[in-house]
Order: C-alpha cells, then structure tokens, then sequence
DNA sequence: TTGATTTACGGGTATATGCCCATAAATTTG
DNA sequence: CAAATTTATGGGCATATACCCGTAAATCAA
C-alpha cells in the first residue's frame, strides 16, 4: 500500500490546510493528555479483568468499599473523587447484582452506609490475581518505578488539597 | 484497642474494622490512580471553561478536528484513544448543536469525514482563554515542569505503541 | 470477475460521570 | 423549642465511554 498519509499536501480538499501554527498548544492539555491514557490504561486493564466479569471501575469501588469497611456514600465519593450522584448511578449496577448493599445508618438517618456482601468479596477476591497480572504487565512496559512516581503525581492531582489550591488562585491569578 | 483476637474467630463478621492487612495492594492501582485524577482534573478544567458553554471533553475534541483538518471518524478515534462508537455518540450534541459536520468520503464511500463549521471554531477559539487560564492555574499549583514531566508519561502510556507492548506481554509473562 | 475477508460505520445497550433541583434529616440560631 | 440553614441523598437529564452485532463498501484471493 503506498497509501501513506503524508498529510502535509492533503489530497484534494484541504481548505482548512491546518496552518502548522494554529493552535500551537493544542498538545499541551494536561486534562487531555490525562483522559486519553486513562481511556489506553482502562482498555488495557479491563481486558484482562474481563474474565472475572468486574470492569476496573467495577473493582475500584469495591475495593474502596472494602478498604473503607461500611462508608457512607459521602465518605466514599469523597475518597474516590467522584460525584456523589454518580456514585449512586455507579452502585446500581452492583447492587442489582448482589455485590453491594446499601443501609440506613442508624445515627444518621439521612446517610446510607454501603456494605460489601459476600458475593461481593468473592468477586473482589476472584478479581485479585487478574488485576495483579493486569498491573504486572503494565509496570512490566512503564516501569516499576516509574509507575510509583506517577502515581505519586496523580494522587496529588486528585487530593482535595490540589484542588483547594487551585480555586484559591482563582483570586490572585 | 487493647487484645489481639484471633484470626480464627475473627472471620466471624468483621464489621467495619477494616483488617489492617486486607488488600494491601489496593492502592497501588494505577488505572485507579489515573482515573480519580482525571475526575478532579475535569472538574477543575471544567469550572473554569463553563462561561463558554464547552467541557474539556468537547473542547479536546473540536481542538483535535482542528488539527487534523478534516478526519475520518476512525483517524480521530484513534487520535483520542477513544473508541469508535464513543466518537459517533461524543460527536452528537456536537453536531446537533452545529459545532461539526458530518460529511461523506468522496473516495471511500464507508467514511465519513468530520469537520469544524465556522460556528465550531468561534466556539473553540472563544474557549482558548479560558483553557489557558485553567491551565496556567493548573501549572501553578502543579509545577510547569512536573506537568510537562507529566504529560510526557501520559502520552507514553497513550501511545498505540504501549497498547502493544502491553498485549504483547501477554504471551511472554 | 466472483467470492471471501477486512474495514468503517451506525444502532442498540450498558455503564460511567456530572449538574441541578427536590426532599428529608441534622445542626445551628434566635 | 421553633425557624433557618446546612448536609446527605435521590431523581431526572445530559454527556462520556465501551462492547457487540449488523451492514455496506473496499480489498484480497482464486
């Protein structure tokens, strides 16, 4: 095939020519660069996950829910950095498959505690060596190392204290 | 918390104790790590673009149209790590509010090719300020640099290249 | 050329995620 | 204690993202 895609002389129509200096920081998007390797990682682990019918998503919040011992979905959203009503969205699914179950709190009538079933352990345990290969593999290509120093750097990103600082340089940018 | 129970008897129904050894991988998981960022990083992002009516999710997109000049749906798909079907869906409201175009490959009849009205742009080029000041806010908490640094690892993991060598670490682990 | 295969999409479905608003319960005030 | 306020969720809506399958068009094989 000597269809290469020079794209430089397009063709026929290119009107748009994409003038080599328009938008010059269209590459520079931290938010960007972050979605697409999440969407590469996603694909990446979930087709490992597949067998254990847990989507990487999927085990994230159970394992957060396990860690957590009976959180509220406040405390949960909060540790996950997810929008409380998402987080109900997200939980619909597993608790219409029996994974998780929600209870009123006692003290706090207004709060639902989540709890991990049975079946929801066995999952989560079930998923463990697949998720172990998934992140092997991964450290395997990226490097061990390299992959804590990420980590680190996102971890500070997603802290409430990040996020905090960023709106206060709302008012002395 | 005074006496040690052991373990035998604790299997019983640990409450919400949280065994101190369960799961100690758990954070460790970069697509986690990835994902929890990547929400904070669209909220953030996104408060500031809102007064020009466009997330970061479609302003990344309409900036990717521009570069490519007039991509076919799969050209851009895999520009944005994003699956096929997540385009088309993505390119809707899109569409429906006149920003892009859909149009028919003259050489390939099973292509469509997407472009950026004129309406599109002016949105795109309206938004550029404000994704600047999200980005220098960014920086400023972050650190250029580290950003930079960032990014770098981003588009690695990114890149169909890492996807490779993941799935070719497959047959040899 | 004809038939098999590959490629590019679209539709349908399910999950993921966020915003706004309503409601109920807890907390703070007067 | 009653009223105002804050907090924890849920419902409705819109977008984001992926997978599977079907169809049409292009390409490859005989």
């Amino acid at each position: 095939m000597a269809g290469h895609k020079d794209l430089s002389a397009e063709t026929q129509r290119a009107p748009d020519t994409t003038p080599a200096g328009a938008y010059p920081n269209a590459g520079r998007c931290n938010g960007t660069a972050l979605r697409k390797a999440m969407r590469r990682v996603s694909q990446l682990y979930d087709s490992v996950l597949a067998p254990c019918g847990l989507k990487s998503t999927q085990r994230s919040l159970l394992i957060h829910i396990a860690r957590a011992g009976t959180p509220t979905m406040g405390e949960l959203s909060a540790a996950l950095v997810l929008d409380r009503s998402a987080l109900g969205h997200n939980l619909k699914p597993l608790e219409r498959d029996g994974l998780v179950a929600l209870v009123p709190d006692v003290q706090d009538k207004r709060s639902r505690r989540v709890v991990l079933t049975p079946l929801g352990k066995a999952k989560l345990d079930a998923s463990m060596a697949l998720w172990a290969q998934a992140q092997a593999r991964f450290e395997a290509v990226f490097g061990h190392d390299e992959a804590a120093a990420l980590r680190a750097s996102l971890e500070r990103i997603a802290s409430p204290e990040f996020a905090e600082a960023f709106s206060a340089s709302d008012i002395c940018e």
